[in-house]
DNA sequence: CATAATGTTCAATTTATACTGAACATATCA
DNA sequence: TGATATGTTCAGTATAAATTGAACATTATG
């Protein structure tokens, strides 16, 4: 199939429903809708895309393409491929699920894992400097919290393990 | 201490704190803001609270405050507490990560599971009735989505497993 | 070096989502 | 029964988030 023909047609149903699959996905995962329509756009693609194809066929503006494939980027949901002789960068859609979750979870769920750490340990703080009739049950609801954490934090990587290659 | 002055007082730095807590965490689980003030609130306090001690001391809506009750009830977060001789609700924060995950999860994640079966299995049917010449790799393709969903299925009941009591 | 090609940034705008508050439903009480 | 207390619903509004598009970098090319 001719290459120019093929980037410029419409998009059939079923990369519409890939995408859409995709789209639904980001939501789950509170990512904006253009980074699962990008995404969705890549995996179903047979050869690379590069910025303006994406732009073109998804008709987003070139503001949230960049951004939409910066996020992706970010958490090795795809792939540049160098094609010689083009300037352009290209990418693909990475497919394994152990290498995007891994990354999903380093850049996306660990800060905040991290920042509620920050913030139990200022709650501890404010405790101790406190003088209160129920400082008793309050320091039991930090534990909790304490023990939440230590278990978000183990249970993470189980996670990636499971989901396996 | 005297309950109604504890119930009328400012929330002072620590429930601050703990609220403040929640409300990131409602964030990175898609859940509105007014849901995590509201689960801070009942679950940092020493005591059962109803609909308005809620409303007041968080200072949002009757309506906001509705919903987010509902929400948590929904899921498990939060339970009735029966209080004789008072015609309103009391709620108490669940603390059981178990449960609220087991909750969370049903609730809140399978449906969107559901939905990407059901929409995997239209993009499956597209490509049935569909003669082109990369029929194989879009096929390959949608194996790989099949296989995704399929492990998703698998690993949530095995992180609630992990989550643990 | 000037021009063109590519990608990024960010202020302004649009869009989606949550919140508000008044009207409504329901239950209890006098 | 009418008045009061409690909670829900939902149309309108406010708020937060994503998108746009034009200006700006940066790099290549003639």
């Amino acid at each position: 199939m001719n290459q120019v023909l093929k980037k410029g047609r419409v998009l059939p149903d079923m990369e519409r429903e890939v995408i859409e699959l995709f789209i639904r996905m980001a939501d789950v995962l509170n990512l904006p809708r253009s980074v699962g329509e990008i995404y969705g756009l890549l995996f179903i693609s047979s050869d690379p895309l590069c910025l303006d194809d994406c732009r073109i066929r998804l008709n987003i503006s070139k503001g949230s393409t960049s951004q939409g494939l910066k996020i992706l980027r970010s958490f090795g949901a795809i792939r540049t491929v160098y094609i010689p002789g083009d300037r352009k960068d290209y990418y693909v859609a990475e497919t394994s699920l152990r290498k995007m979750a891994s990354g999903f979870a380093s850049e996306q769920i660990l800060p905040h894992v991290h920042n509620g750490e920050d913030r139990i340990g200022r709650i501890q703080g404010l405790l101790d400097q406190q003088e209160s009739d129920d400082k008793e049950t309050l320091q039991e609801k930090i534990d909790l919290l304490k023990n939440w954490q230590k278990r978000a934090g183990k249970t993470l990587p189980l996670i990636l393990k499971l989901i396996g290659s």
